[in-house]
DNA sequence: AAGCATTTCAAACGCTAGTTTGAATCGGTG
DNA sequence: CACCGATTCAAACTAGCGTTTGAAATGCTT
């Protein structure tokens, strides 16, 4: 369906409400009521697009054997690539921040699978950085990490204001300070913690 | 002016597409061609209340005498309380929340002044914290703390969900535990480091 | 090829939200 | 009190958007 693969990057690039109707079937280049005939309503197209992302964002997964700090590298660049680079699938992630600011019903009942599928894995890079964590606490630095993989790289409105030149490197250094940056700073919370 | 008063909340609740310039004339209690008479139209009453918003959030400058430890840990629950609590100054911080996500033009020309105040002082917590940082890493750090800051009390909604219960325990026990975690977290990591 | 369900289309409908308008009201001044 | 600029107000105007509609086109089955 022309539609579904028009409708994601701009329902991510300009949000939900803004964006309209009129905007995807002319990219898709078909006519108006095709979204209302095919999905019943904007709603409807919206709810199958974030099923879409949400099922298509499954990353490949990574070698689980690795060593932790490896496997949270792995992490944390396959999340500051998304935000920061260009690539095709980018889209996914954006998003879901999106959602996040501001949950659509069609996604809270999404967010459980989403949980479901990274926590786990979270869960176990923590737990082998410091095993001595307790329960309460390796869930809160699980939420630490995501919460600064995702936030940071969407803030780079800020880092480039208070350090001018910074938007102007490549994408691809961006990316490689940022990961760097994130990945030492979480290996040292958590395996300094306690 | 009445109009000002109650239109920083409401932005700040619904975003600035969502709201209306029915909502905030009828909280106001005035007629609706006020907006357009006072502020020319929508966007200049937008403008506005984020200006307001910029001079009107500078916090209680807190003790700069304090050990860094403790600064940092001032910083953090001035964060974390503005955005889980419910005070009557949360709104501005939504607002600056939602504006990162999507920076309006009026935004744009204030956030220098944002950065310009509170940069500074997050450097210097951190300098102290760790004075073997470099210039570049040092900057990192504190874009680290602030998303960290921001970006994990507004992910409520992922905390919630991979911990049922969280969302039901009192306000002020939330923001122990998160301003507690945060604190540690970050000081873990920027003392950690190099 | 005829018939039928499916899909596409141009056009219009209804609603909502920002803005404009012109009259009414207010508040100070000579 | 008369005047006049500033402000308020109810009402209408305009534009954009989601949706509906009924006809036309398409494609599949017999």
């Amino acid at each position: 369906m022309r539609i579904l693969e028009v409708a994601g990057p701009i329902f991510a690039e300009k949000g939900r409400r803004e964006t309209t109707i009129r905007d995807i079937v002319q990219a898709a280049g078909v006519n108006q009521a095709a979204v209302n005939y095919h999905f019943r309503d904007k709603d409807g197209l919206y709810a199958e697009v974030l099923r879409l992302a949400t099922h298509t964002a499954r990353e490949q997964e990574p070698a689980e054997d690795a060593p932790a700090e490896q496997r949270l590298r792995d992490l944390v660049r396959t999340s500051v690539e998304r935000l920061l680079g260009h690539q095709r699938q980018a889209w996914h992630t954006r998003l879901m921040l999106r959602e996040l600011e501001e949950p659509s019903p069609a996604f809270v009942s999404l967010v459980d699978e989403i949980v479901g599928r990274i926590m786990p894995r979270v869960e176990r890079i923590v737990a082998e950085l410091n095993p001595r964590l307790g329960e309460e606490e390796r869930w809160l630095c699980c939420h630490s990490l995501m919460s600064h993989c995702n936030g940071m790289p969407k803030a780079e409105f800020f880092l480039e204001r208070s350090r001018p030149g910074w938007g102007e490197r490549a994408a691809e250094e961006r990316i490689r300070i940022m990961t760097d940056h994130i990945s030492r700073f979480c290996l040292a919370a958590i395996g300094g913690l306690e």
